[in-house]
DNA sequence: AGACATTTAATTGTCTGACATTTGTAGCAG
DNA sequence: CTGCTACAAATGTCAGACAATTAAATGTCT
């Protein structure tokens, strides 16, 4: 066992009071002088026990007379925006095929299907049916279509009027969307994903949970199939001028 | 729009190189000194930036020759706690009731179910049954009893074989857990728990997705029950106690 | 008295230069 | 070839200084 660096000790003791509640939102940390004296280290190790802190967004820093650190108050958007850069480079990192993605990506987004119908209100509807209008639009870019499929789902998933719920889909469908607009760049249908989406907000505001689910599961049906035959001509691309 | 600190975009401009994969796993980063002279900082704002890159898992350091900062291989198992502890956080930052929690848990948990029942192997099954015997152990102390309930609902998850799924349900089953503890520690009947950790392991084992789905919703709602209880008495309690 | 300008003090952000510590590599002795 | 030593290249830490920022206190004018 490797003794770890001071300042590594110090942001270590510093988050888990954070975690505990020891400290709680918005507190003053003592300034960086005092926590130095504390610590019996230098103010420089004491900053770069800080700047670990702050960028995993526990505190944030304010200079000038009165200001300091403070615990910081995180929120949803804040920590779902982590979670979704978080995913996104596991997944690139760990090569993740396709179809496990594709898998777990609507796996997820079906887990939402039954408390989404339930709790939907007419806002969530009006946001769903909006994107939808948009990806009908001739002429959309690849690039717009993406990101209002990416907004359509999100609404889906805030039907269920669970922050959680929320925080965890919309990262991972934030995530793994890289991946999914690699091939709707090249490949995917509008028409037919524009009817399953149709389906779905006719779903949701129908409360049919079933039907919800089953249009979600057609959706990963298609999209792996295209992300198939995708790879496959890849593949044969690829040994074809490889050989 | 304030301009923010030298160091917070420098480690902006670093992590963005990683992120788009324009420096990838396990290469290494110039030199302190080398980054202060290229970015016109002095070597402790480099710090401060590489610090947060660290604090981030993006980046880990050796020490001596040859050492230097070098681009981490981020691991599920890393990741998967630090999103734990982010979950962790938010929900106690946020103050979500138990019902929310506990519905988020099981509807991510369900979402498991049938790609569970289709990729377990004997392997999985081991490990729940290993589980199950621990907690029926009598005398058993409620942080043991716990601890193997995560284990088993982990070895449920991972029996999907679908490292994004494991990824992302593993880090809520650890996240709510401390929630469930509390109830745990004062109200929870093994008994109960037991028998329905028997049906979902015989529903896996079985390949019944839907026994296994029933299951685990027979687990919610006696959780959220129990839970729903716990939070009346204990507001009687409390106006008992202010009146 | 009230509005506005100025000073002041506290605190973070940055720089400089130094030394301590760690660790791979090269050279040397046996 | 093995083991020891010396060296060099990094990171880790420290001390002290100055710059920049900001809220509060103070002063000033009307």
């Amino acid at each position: 066992m490797s003794k770890p660096d001071l300042s590594t000790e110090i942001a270590r003791t510093l988050r888990e009071d954070i975690v505990a509640g020891r400290l709680v939102a918005d507190d003053r940390l003592p300034s960086e002088a005092d926590l130095a004296e504390q610590y019996g280290a230098s103010r420089a190790t004491i900053r770069e026990a800080l700047k670990r802190l702050a960028a995993q967004n526990l505190i944030r820093t304010q200079r000038g007379a009165f200001g300091g650190a403070f615990v910081a108050r995180l929120d949803w958007a804040e920590a779902q925006a982590q979670h979704a850069t978080m995913s996104t480079l596991l997944i690139s990192m760990n090569e993740v095929d396709f179809a496990t993605a594709c898998h777990a990506r609507f796996a997820l987004e079906r887990a939402c299907a039954a408390t989404a119908c339930q709790n939907r209100e007419a806002a969530h509807l009006d946001r769903m049916r909006a994107e939808l209008s948009i990806q009908a639009r001739p002429g959309l870019s690849d690039e717009a279509f993406c990101a209002s499929d990416v907004t359509f789902h999100r609404a889906f998933v805030d039907a269920t009027a669970n922050p959680i719920l929320s925080y965890q889909l919309a990262g991972a469908i934030e995530a793994l969307q890289p991946l999914m607009n690699m091939i709707t760049y090249t490949a995917r249908s509008r028409d037919e994903i524009l009817r399953i989406h149709g389906d779905l907000l006719h779903a949701v505001e129908a409360r049919d949970a079933a039907a919800a689910e089953a249009a979600l599961t057609r959706l990963e049906t298609y999209t792996t199939g295209v992300g198939e035959g995708l790879i496959l001509s890849r593949h044969a691309a690829r040994s074809g001028q490889s050989a």
